[in-house]
DNA sequence: GTCACGAATATGTATAGACATATATCGGGT
DNA sequence: ACCCGATATATGTCTATACATATTCGTGAC
């Protein structure tokens, strides 16, 4: 039917024997030459799906010494952070956008100021703000600055219509991002431009992206609280 | 001085090439034997690049066709949660764990239902509550359940002087989580926990942590929203 | 023109061998 | 007892080769 690769095969043998407690955290597990004796292969071939339980931090590998069942280090997951147009297109809701502010700030202006902090010359920077909508309720309100001088096509994209975050993630890489996930009371503006109380609890998301030493963007989104949740899994998918 | 893998070095070439903006999504990267000759090695060097750059999500490798830069996928960033003991002593405050409630829920009990989806066969269920401190101050409040079924030790662990999170997290291992975090307002006995406002924004994380088929716990923590927050990063470290 | 089939091609998997490198262990000298 | 260096050992890297497999592409039949 399908014919497995024999060094994915060991991979997961190994994989699963951690997983279904066998071997446990600390436990030394056969050396290469044994496994390439068990399974009848060559050496590259265990090496391979041991190389791969290696990067993925399941096992821990020392010269001399052996290989050995990493302890459960800190519990990093996966975060899917989606754009949020596809993001509600795939839950089954209708996606709107509505701009509600544009403007231009100097590059020394106290607004600015997130996007300066490592290298000097920053030049015009783009203020967005504006909500975003899934199935005609508000969902999230966007205030977003952009680094004109890494972007200056955006100046010229019609950002009533297609979202900032959906116009960069199309044209614009980045090497490095931060997101800090709070939560926070709705402030005046933002909770008149949301319809909901002033003061009601929202999920904030704040993103930072680089281009190397530069920064991109910086956009903070304020989230109707039960209307939003993001979820950060690991383990086989 | 530093003899870096040559293997290394062709996948952070195209690593950084991809990174830099040279090479865009869709692009195709020079095939594995024309690598082989510019570096001057033999095939599976650039293969073992390549091959590793795929499983990033970073390439797409098609037989025939050629290796593409991928277009940017969903955002997946890497989520740290820590155990909440360590990273408030982390941050230099000092931690502190009041146990508020401890009882035993028949398996058949509707509140034992969370842990109960995937078999049958649920024994009794540990229901845990405390409130978790940052330098004297309530930071979260937790209610969590725990299959004893799996964890039976834990009858007999002093959960008034240590957290059941951290208990967990050095007794039993687990092969898959998932965290839900969503912003909500303080339920009335939360709130009274906390010390603060009925209503009052809060952070909510909510985690199933399984083991194989069963599940071991579920968390629920709802953080006082301007003590804390979660941080997610994508990039070189 | 279009559809099916075979050939070309890029990647996927695996091998056997070689040398490099880090380090745990064992001796030996003080 | 303690420190130090030699040695054995397990992993790390790399090569040259071989065959497998999935697609694309071109060719030819209809």
């Amino acid at each position: 039917m399908k014919p497995i690769p024999l060094h994915e095969r060991i991979r997961t043998d190994i994989e699963s024997a951690i997983m279904g407690g066998q071997l446990r955290p600390g436990d030394r597990i056969p050396k290469e030459t044994e496994l390439m004796a068990q399974y009848g292969c060559a050496r590259m071939t265990v090496n391979k799906a041991l190389s791969a339980l290696a990067t993925t931090g399941m096992l821990d590998r020392r010269k001399r010494a052996g290989s050995f069942v990493a302890r459960p280090r800190a519990q990093s997951m996966v975060l899917d952070i989606p754009d949020l147009a596809a993001a509600i297109a795939e839950r089954g809701q209708i996606y709107g956008w509505v701009l509600a502010g544009r403007k231009l700030i100097a590059p020394d202006h106290a607004d600015a100021a997130p996007l300066g902090a490592f290298k000097k010359p920053l030049g015009n920077v783009l203020n967005i703000s504006g909500v975003h909508f899934a199935d005609g309720l508000p969902l999230a309100h966007e205030e977003r600055l952009i680094n004109l001088t890494l972007v200056p096509e955006i100046a010229d994209a019609d950002l009533s219509q297609t979202p900032p975050g959906s116009w960069l993630i199309a044209h614009v890489p980045w090497t490095e991002a931060e997101n800090r996930i709070s939560a926070a009371g709705a402030p005046p503006a933002i909770a008149r431009a949301l319809g909901i109380a002033r003061g009601a609890p929202c999920l904030m998301l704040e993103r930072l992206t680089w281009r190397g030493p530069d920064t991109v963007t910086r956009v903070r989104q304020h989230f109707v609280a039960d209307r939003y949740e993001l979820i950060a899994r690991f383990g086989p998918s």
